[in-house]
DNA sequence: AAGATTCAAATTGTATACAATCCAGTCAAA
DNA sequence: TTTGACTGGATTGTATACAATTTGAATCTT
């Protein structure tokens, strides 16, 4: 065994459950949001590599099932399929970024703007539940989960905006965003700071939607605003180009 | 050979061309173009099962060409993956019509936004010869073909709009609607009329964006407008859930 | 030593065999 | 006539063998 398989499987196993057909799920389901999870959660970097035989042996599933994964994962958005070469955590060159954060603004301003002034209390409950949450694992210096919380407070948003399409396009505008959070940001914030999402469920509360939706914007610019695209990067580029592993 | 295969393989021949590999393309990517245009010229009704042994039959390739082609047109929505029971042309719910178009509209209205008055020459000429095609074909009462034009112009206008996600959603929502206009537009117009298209070609030359916008909401709103959920579709809708194969 | 070439190892792509599941039709009993 | 269980055929789900491709390193040439 190679170490960049060790690597893969260490990480994987930190979640505390590698057991296959957990109950109901199917076993392509099991190996996507797990992968979904790790990669969310940046301990996958973009860039590291996710060969089809490693992960069949970790899950101990058939390379069949991987693929199908794989393959979820790729119109996700979160992995980048090259033929004949193999699947990587999605990349994204500085370029592209604004594309993304637009896209992003677009829809998840319209989502918030669904949204705003017509939360019943049960969800606005639910919202702050979650804004402490994130508040209380980033405080404890649990960033992956605190990232984890953060991006849920994100997909919560887009699930309650009743309309289905709409919303899967936005948790995977989110996604997509966060995997570049995770190549340029290099704070450990993730991007969203606590007080922006509480001032989100202010306005969503209040209304009107409107303002909700201008709020969500600049939230989303602030964001963008805090990438880092100077030399550090540049180095783990070169890393990723030369397919060095980092561990 | 039953009635149901011949059916499949008399609708995919008419394009004229099935040989396997035809190039450059994969042979997956030649099962699914070829699947998308006439799903989306409406040879293949909403509801209609697809098979994956007919289908590898038909394109002489495997089976799991096929399934990664169906998967990733159920990916773009407009195939529907049961599991076990098999894939069928996506059919849509009356109440959820209006989810995908108000999504449609969205992403549709930012995307015409971002390209009003900033056409280049060659891009105004395109679109003015695809509505002069378009209203050839619908004239000529080649239907299919003239489906597929309307289409392309709205294609077209995703592409232009510099903003790849962006366009992706877009096109994944004009397919999805087309299909909901095949399964619920009795008319031969295919929801487009063509005058609508070129006032929207005018705004996008003349701008702003504003104005665009609105046009393209209300040529949207007017398409949904047009559906006709009454009796006939209750009929239909009875078939498909009895699984009896209309031929 | 630098560069080109060849070859072996690793990885993905495809086909196919077999298992699991679903469905339709049949038949029997209420 | 209707209801229910059963069974055979069809279809999808999974695993795996083999083919095609890429990559990287060893070897050879200059």
């Amino acid at each position: 065994m190679n170490f960049k398989k060790f690597w893969i499987e260490y990480t994987l196993s930190q979640g505390g459950y590698v057991e296959k057909s957990k109950g109901s799920k199917s076993q392509e389901g099991t190996v996507y949001e797990r992968l979904f999870d790790v990669i969310i959660e940046q301990k996958l970097q973009p860039g590291a590599r996710l060969t089809e035989i490693s992960l069949a042996d970790i899950f101990s599933v058939s390379r069949t099932v991987v693929r199908r994964a794989l393959l979820r994962l790729s119109y996700e958005g979160v992995v980048d399929i090259k033929p004949n070469i193999g699947a990587i955590v999605t990349t994204t060159e500085p370029e592209d970024v604004p594309q993304y954060f637009e896209a992003r603004r677009i829809v998840e301003g319209a989502l918030i703007r669904k949204v705003a002034g017509k939360l019943t209390t049960f969800q606005e409950e639910t919202l702050n539940a979650m804004v402490r949450e994130e508040n209380r694992y980033f405080m404890s210096g649990n960033r992956a989960r605190g990232l984890r919380k953060s991006i849920d407070f994100h997909f919560y948003i887009a699930d309650i905006a009743n309309n289905k399409p709409l919303a899967e396009m936005g948790k995977k505008m989110i996604a997509r965003t966060s995997l570049i959070v995770a190549q340029y940001n290099l704070s450990g914030s993730g991007g969203c700071a606590c007080v922006d999402h509480s001032a989100l469920v202010d306005v969503m509360v209040k209304g009107p939607g409107d303002k909700a939706e201008s709020l969500m914007h600049e939230h989303l610019q602030h964001i963008e605003d805090n990438l880092y695209f100077g030399k550090q990067n540049i180095e783990t580029d070169l890393y990723r180009i030369l397919e060095v592993d980092r561990s």
